[in-house]
DNA sequence: GACAGATGATATAACGTTATATCACCATTG
DNA sequence: CAATGGTGATATAACGTTATATCATCTGTC
């Protein structure tokens, strides 16, 4: 029970050559049934359990695939990390989860790492103002990378991402169609790339409707910041009657805002999530919301990695999926 | 532009032996400053970029650590991760997430490519049901493991949790205080080995202040279980005014579903939830829960591993943290 | 019975690092 | 000036695998 057992202990307690144990351990080259079974019983009685790292550096491959995301506690991006381990792991990868909590130095350590150690393939949600270099970095060491959602400000990687613009129009419609005017967009702080893909999708109807002039008031990501931000928006214009929000978990705060001040969502103030989160089904009342399945999205981004791992050389791929309005207790005629 | 560069091309750019620039790199033994920029300036030119499988490999070191974890959009396991993370990274090490969603079998499977990999350290929330077989891989293979909030059925571990007992006779006695006498305690499914601690110090109180019989009641930890189980509960047991339940989510489902019988928590009913979740703050009523804060635990988590790592053969340690009765709107008088 | 072609096993050189030992050189000292 | 000791650089052998080439041995065929 001295240190641990390599390839060469096993082949030693089966009699055979380390080549030979190599081979029945990873199930290639020809062997023998009475050979096979005599090593793998070695094997089985040692304990032995082989060394990635010396498999991987001589061979080159890798099935570790890196999953750097931004708010491991949104549960949207938990269903997603559940569809895409179900589907890698059926094929023999790991999936590790690496929470970059949107600080593009933080993402740089962890994709430098990611480099660092071989793995065989990157999930990325870029952080907001990453930088050129870490595209670069990643072109340059040719890892097989997917970007999610966020569409990165450089070509030549494959992309899974949802159809934001669309999907806000449609909740502003939805809202106009009961006819409301004047509709806020409600939540997210800076810029980012899918905030400003939604509210472009919810000014273009804002506009094409001629519907009152598009108001966007920030949040932050959390419920006491959208209720806040809620009883603030409304405090600065007290004429609107709808919001359409940035995620659920903001909705669910300016819900909350708007009991706060004395009006129930859905009569008064009409109020669209984006995202439909678990919450969003058993909120009172029940949030009507644009939905995205993350199990499937989850499922999707792991599709597009398992072919760009077996066809590294391939076009980049751009996968939109669209949001789909359901309609709960939130909104109503004016 | 060809293959990667490696230790020997830097070294060949810079005019050295590739020993010198294996020390340079990583800032050990004697090496003249004219010689030490000569080879920093080589491989910043060169964007070379270590390889972490060699290098741990042959020293037998990585700061790799890996958290297998059970239920990653749990906030409270976030939290926990964020503090971890912080730590950890500060000394240099990387920590990346696994998620075993309670099931063994896919646990085995993150543990093996864990020893597989050669990582540095484990940090482990032990999925119920586990066999004792992991835990003897475990020890085998020397990895530095400290399990976190599930106390192994396996000696040799160090352990990070809460007193569970503690706090849930905390909360028990605080409902009496109030004047309660049938009190539930509600939330969790299986005899779990944290549930088990909670329900013990419940009905440890129960007894000694000879209150109303026990009642135990079975739910699944999502919000629309708890509201379901709170009625039903109600239905089966209408002297009940009180319940302590087995964590937040279930808890503050509980108050939705007091507030769908007509009734109102911490008027007719009232609540203790358990873990002080961002929501339990801002829901309607605030709720009234045992408190730990995660970021903190996750620290103390962090900081048993850099011991563990520093003195990988001293004695197990296992540190336990109370809870702290944080009191909001669920609970009051009968 | 000589030869081709399978079949099964093996020797050996990588993969990219780090640790150890060694070496050349120069300055100091008695 | 020989002996000592420090400084800076290097050669080399690991670490535990896998891929390639090679080598026996056996089977069947003419």
């Amino acid at each position: 029970m001295a240190g641990k057992p390599k390839l060469e202990t096993v082949a030693r307690e089966a009699g055979v050559s380390i080549a030979t144990a190599s081979q029945v351990m990873r199930g290639a080259g020809r062997i023998s049934d009475k050979t096979r079974t005599k090593v793998l019983k070695a094997a089985q009685k040692l304990h032995y359990v082989p060394d990635n790292r010396a498999a991987s550096m001589r061979s080159g491959q890798n099935r570790e695939i890196g999953f750097v995301i931004n708010k491991i506690s949104n549960p949207f991006n938990a269903e997603v990390i559940s569809g895409v381990s179900d589907l890698l792991e059926a094929d023999g990868y790991l999936v590790s989860v690496l929470d970059a909590r949107d600080d593009p130095e933080r993402q740089g350590r962890h994709i430098d790492a990611f480099i660092r150690n071989g793995r065989g393939g990157l999930l990325w949600v870029p952080a907001e103002q990453t930088p050129q270099k870490t595209f670069e970095l990643l072109a340059a060491h040719r890892i097989p990378t997917v970007t999610f959602l966020r569409r990165p400000q450089a070509s030549g990687f494959d992309h899974v991402g949802i159809r934001n613009a669309e999907a806000t129009a449609q909740a502003t419609n939805h809202l106009a169609d009961l006819g409301h005017r004047h509709i806020a967009y409600l939540g997210g702080e800076e810029l980012t790339a899918v905030r400003r893909e939604r509210i472009a999708g919810y000014q273009t109807v804002m506009a094409e409707r001629t519907l009152g002039t598009p108001v966007i008031w920030d949040s932050n990501d959390i419920k006491l910041a959208g209720m806040q931000a809620m009883m603030a928006l409304r405090a600065a214009h007290p004429e609107t009657t709808a919001v359409v929000c940035n995620g659920d978990i903001v909705a669910l705060g300016a819900c909350h805002g708007i009991r706060r001040m004395g009006l129930q969502p859905g009569k008064e103030i009409s109020v669209v999530g984006f995202d439909d989160i678990p919450d969003a089904a058993v909120a009172t009342p029940p949030l009507t919301t644009m939905a995205v399945s993350p199990y499937q999205l989850g499922r999707r981004l792991a599709r597009v990695m398992l072919e760009r791992l077996s066809e590294p050389t391939g076009p980049a791929s751009v996968s939109e999926v669209s949001a789909e309005l359901v309609l709960r207790a939130t909104t109503g005629p004016i």
